[in-house]
DNA sequence: TCTAAATATAATAATGATTACTATTATTAT
DNA sequence: ATAATAATAGTAATCATTATTATATTTAGA
């Protein structure tokens, strides 16, 4: 199989996503990374981040938005979407594995695990709204 | 605001997505629903579903799969998704409300819910990997 | 029942995220 | 240095979904 050569606008990129925890779209990524590569191509970041995917050394995040977004934490850890503002953020919750075993009550099959991610409105959002009621 | 008017084919389509669990995408949707309006076309079944789901008559899902799904059952309730096959399935599973508190230990913002699924290896290819094993 | 206003449809085009292709360039092992 | 291989930029293609539009249906009221 082939296996990777060095490449600077992977290093960059992949130096971007752990410098960040706005848990970038490849867009987002593509908009930071043109600021040391002008030239950089859309493909050539989509490649790596799925890349980077495949070596374990970031993650994809599907939020039933409609572009995934990408993390450079890859330890297991669960994400918070903002209703207001959309934004990504990181939850610190102690382990509810349990519930892979809640859902494997009376189902046939293997239970290996579960995506879930919380939604609601993220402290910022919440006094902003706040204070806009006291207006 | 518009009313809406009422049509066979949103009709239809409703009696489709009621009499399956199969949590159809919307092209597994225009398959079956061409059998009784072979002209029928696929914008009126997006437009429906989605008029559907506005309505609270049908709830979209997103399994991280490239296409959307769709599903009659509106109750709560939580998905199995086969890490072999695909297919989205019904989980029986008692209130796991109680992750959202764990959530928001330690979160400024308020949490509303949660999204999860689960996956893993359904019953039916469970046992056929069985079978391959013993051959 | 007839009519007019409003919504729905089929067919098609447009959009937007992601992936594929290709000629050229960069990396790496010898 | 060289040859082999992978990576890049630029661009085209793909695919799910949404928008557009001329025509057809539905529906409320005379």
């Amino acid at each position: 199989m082939a296996s990777l050569k060095y490449s600077r606008q992977r290093e960059v990129i992949r130096e971007y996503l752990n410098s960040t925890t706005d848990h970038p779209t490849a867009d987002m990524v593509y908009a930071n990374v043109r600021e040391i590569f002008p030239n950089i191509s859309l493909g050539t970041v989509y490649r790596n981040l799925n890349l980077l995917v495949r070596e374990g050394k970031a993650v994809k995040i599907d939020c039933g938005d409609v572009s995934e977004r990408f993390d450079g934490r890859t330890d297991n850890h669960y994400h918070f979407i903002c209703v207001d503002c959309n934004r990504v953020s990181d939850l610190c919750i102690e382990s509810i594995e349990h519930i892979n075993t809640l859902a494997a009550n009376g189902f046939g099959g293997d239970i290996h695990g579960h995506k879930t991610y919380f939604y609601g409105r993220c402290a910022e959002c919440k006094s902003n709204r706040l204070q806009e009621e006291n207006e």
